[in-house]
DNA sequence: ATCAATGTTAATTTAATGTTAACAAAAACG
DNA sequence: CGTTTTTGTTAACATTAAATTAACATTGAT
């Protein structure tokens, strides 16, 4: 499960935040000062980091430098909360590490958007975990993960599991499969496609992926 | 069966949508209030929303964000009633999370249809015989559902179907049909598209597909 | 009442996908 | 570098689902 650390000094923010997050499937932990907020990293390093810029006992560019400062923080996506306008502390908290703001107030729906998409871009897909039991599909190791157990998958195989997941319950006709996966202009044979679904479904499990005859495969959630 | 929220603290203007609504075959609730409108949501979560964008207690685009705000209700569609030419409240209300707007005074119709061209834009197709519960035909997960109750089509069945119900009550010849689903020059027999109908009445009930002999068929729609 | 159009059924054919193993191609390794 | 291991693709065949047909029954318009 990915977890996300929220660094805020207001409360009602960190609620709001929190509750969108878990309505999504992510672990949600709190920090209510900057100072927390870095011991929280150095305990229990979380996945993703929404760091709110102006707090009383430290500045979050500041908070931001710290985290990046040690190496193996590198790879935590942080997204900053600034006031709305306040272009200096934008680009600052940019410049500090950080990979992507959020303007005051916070719509939900656009902070969960933009937090989805940043995972995107670092190659993480997530599945929820309400669903068949929750996989986490890890671009950058492609790897998945099926109930913590670490599930190791070829390209091609990652590259189909990551296409069909990425729209639980949606169907994939084949051809859209192949351009996505294999290429525009790349042919292969008829079973290729068929081949590498099996090959999935014997490392996960049959039922995550369901055949629908004549159009082509869906991955099931619920 | 799907279902309309309407939000408006005018009951005009409420009875007039829910008796258009209703008669198209949905299930319409309503709420005075902004507030109310929330609770519902919480409590009932519909399909649709339509909500005024003025209210005494809570700004229509408020109440928009706030149901917006919960990621799970992000697949609901919210269409804004708005004042004529307000193209502030438009925009905002676009902005809010809102799918679409229909300017005051409503004209029934002009609602009805522009509800079922999100439905559409959404993917969805839904019909409602008159006698029938209501069907909503899913091309993106390639099912459809009745009552809730998902059934699996094979795919000319489900190419037949999504055809007819396309333009309920318009009646399809046998050449358009076989030309549309089958093919330009594609032959088959006498019987394949009878067949293919009766399984349609088979799994869906036998009042959806009407015959219209030495024509064709048409899908019923109140 | 007649007859062309449509309904029904089950058998049959066809098309799509599943499976396996062998081979080719690429990476990883020493 | 050559060797080993992993990954990707193919081809042949098996299996299954879906589509079609054919034979016969029923319907409804004139």
């Amino acid at each position: 499960m990915l977890s996300v650390l929220i660094i805020d000094d207001e409360e009602d923010i960190r609620s709001i935040l929190k509750y969108s997050l878990e309505k999504e499937g992510y672990q949600v932990h709190e920090a209510s000062t900057g100072k927390e907020g870095i011991n929280q990293v150095e305990l229990n390093k979380p996945d993703v980091i929404v760091l709110d810029v102006m707090m009383p006992d430290m500045d979050g560019i500041e908070v931001c430098e710290n985290i990046r400062r040690k190496p193996e923080n590198n790879d935590i996506i942080i997204c900053m909360l600034t006031a709305r306008n306040e272009d200096y502390s934008q680009i600052a908290g940019l410049e500090a590490g950080a990979d992507d703001y959020v303007a005051k107030p916070v719509k939900p729906k656009v902070f969960i958007s933009k937090i989805k998409a940043l995972l995107r871009r670092k190659g993480l897909v997530f599945i929820a975990p309400e669903s068949n039991s929750g996989l986490i599909v890890n671009r950058d190791k492609y790897i998945v993960e099926k109930d913590g157990e670490v599930i190791h998958l070829p390209r091609k195989e990652f590259e189909l599991l990551a296409l069909l997941a990425s729209k639980p319950n949606n169907v994939f006709e084949r051809d859209v499969i192949l351009e996505t996966v294999w290429g525009k202009d790349i042919v292969v044979g008829d079973r290729t496609i068929d081949v590498h679904v099996r090959k999935l479904r014997e490392k996960l499990g049959a039922d995550y992926i369901i055949t629908v005859k004549g159009i082509g495969y869906k991955f099931v959630d619920s």
